[in-house]
RNA sequence: GUGGGCGUAGCUCAGUUGGCUAGAGCGCCAGGUUGUGGUCCUGGAGGUCGCGGGUUCAAGCCCCGUCGUCCACCCCA
């Protein structure tokens, strides 16, 4: 056993997957570039404050916050999302609107590490910032269902809702906490804990006993008022219009305390853990404000990483690519042609990689072999002295002999480039 | 944070009712006569059995603690 290992909740992510999570990051930004985002990368680490707007109710900040006092006595807190880091952001620098960024990265959460929840944890995400226009709420939506089908997930399910404004949320907690607090003697203990908190969680609450009181509960469409109906609708149609198909679920409250209007959420009916929900997100146009900045509407939605890869897996789709070098070195004289040879083909853009430790033939062809590299070149003794270099293809028992000269001509017509 | 399962070579795992120098497969290394990989054969390296206590003549096997991991809950990506 060593004596170091990575932090519960965190690990090392190697190749092959540490390729397939680039690959993952490159598909989503040529997706989300596709309609006029671009990259934001905020720091890791922002005043603990910024995070707090995020609402006290939410779990994700009064009870899961990685944060410390550093050397200048600051309060900060690893990020647990970037909803909020984004919004500082605009109000920081004030871009013209409306503002569209997508991001990428790592974020913290001090939880109990279970398979799909680490305590550091990668996100790809994107805001838009300064308008309420439904047409945006649903291309934010469509980019993200147009994303899980650019990695080849066809099983992923779309559910809508809408929370209405600010204050047809506090009146509709209110309608709830009173319907479940009529009933509460046959809700579950752990969802009259979470009623006295935060009656909109119940919700959320995948308990047997509470499931019959869930299904009865008041809908939200009934208290929200006629401009944030007519919004939704105005969303929903343009969902249709863009063939994104969804469903709309009037019991999708989510998370984070700080959404408006309208929710969504992505789940995989794939996966067998309870883990099943890979992306989210909604409109949140009171967080500008309550980070000091003017009255800004926003929308966006993050997706997670290591769920929607193992989504992935579940369907078979989005497999990590192949990286492997095009042309392995086999020098068995002194090594040292090996190194003008690799030299002179990756100056000309053929990858190529080669073995050390003037090993012998037979393990440097094996090297070769594992290299993956389609083009094996071998020097040897009868080589160097003719200053010749025999070319084998790995994939035939057949190879030839070239003259050193033609070397990088000879090996891109083998590749065929 | 609560409850439960697991923790033996780089990896996946065996290890019988506690009993001699702890095993297998894969991987790795070296060979298999005269420079050549992917198949096959032979040999080799590599383990304080997570860590710390305890019970016992004797513990990888039992007990306690601790750490890690997995699963469920909570919550969420």
């Amino acid at each position: 056993m060593p004596e170091f290992k990575t932090s519960p909740g965190t690990r090392d992510i190697l190749a092959p997957d540490s390729g397939r999570w680039r690959a993952f990051q490159d598909v989503f930004a040529k997706t989300v570039e596709a309609a006029g985002y671009t990259l934001i990368i905020p720091p890791m680490f922002e005043d603990l404050d910024v995070f707090l707007r995020l609402g006290e109710a939410t779990e994700v900040v009064s009870k899961e916050m990685y944060d410390f006092h550093d050397k200048g006595g600051r309060h900060v807190a690893l990020r647990p999302e970037q909803t909020a880091s984004v919004c500082r952001a605009f109000v920081e620098h004030r871009p013209t609107t409306p503002w569209k960024v997508w991001y990428a990265g790592p974020n913290f959460r001090y939880e109990k590490p279970q398979q799909g929840r680490y305590r550091q944890f990668d996100q790809v995400g994107i805001e838009a910032l300064g308008t309420d226009d439904p047409f945006l709420d649903a291309e934010v939506i469509g980019l993200g269902a147009k994303f899980f089908s650019n990695l080849g997930l066809t099983r992923v399910k779309l559910s809508v809702n809408t929370l209405g404004d600010a204050g047809d949320r506090a009146r509709y907690s209110q309608v709830l906490f009173e319907y479940f607090s009529r009933h509460e003697s046959t809700l579950s203990s752990e969802s009259r804990a979470t009623l006295a908190r935060n009656p909109l969680r119940v919700l959320d609450s995948k308990r047997k006993p509470d499931q019959e009181l869930i299904a009865n509960a008041p809908a939200i469409r009934d208290t929200i008022g006629g401009e944030a109906k007519a919004h939704f609708e105005s969303v929903l149609g343009a969902l249709e219009a863009l063939n994104v198909p969804y469903q709309v679920n009037n019991r999708l409250v989510r998370g984070l305390d700080y959404y408006r209007r309208t929710t969504f959420e992505f789940v995989s009916t794939v996966l067998e853990s309870a883990h099943t929900a890979i992306g989210g997100g909604g409109r949140y146009d009171g967080l500008v404000e309550a980070l000091g900045g003017p009255a800004t509407p926003g929308i966006g939605f993050a997706l997670g990483l290591d769920r929607t890869l193992l989504a992935c897996d579940a369907e078979g789709a989005f497999a990590a690519p192949k990286n492997t070098v095009e042309v392995f070195v086999v020098d068995t004289v002194d090594g040292m042609h090996a190194q003008t040879i690799c030299n002179l083909l990756r100056a000309s853009g053929v990858t190529a990689d080669r073995a050390y430790d003037l090993r012998s033939m037979k393990a440097q062809m094996k090297a070769a072999d594992r290299s993956g590299a389609s083009v094996a070149l071998i020097i040897g003794p009868g080589e160097a002295q003719n200053s010749t270099i025999t070319l084998r293809p790995m994939n035939s028992g057949e190879q030839y002999s070239i003259p050193r000269s033609d070397l990088v001509g000879e090996v891109l017509k083998v590749l065929r480039r």
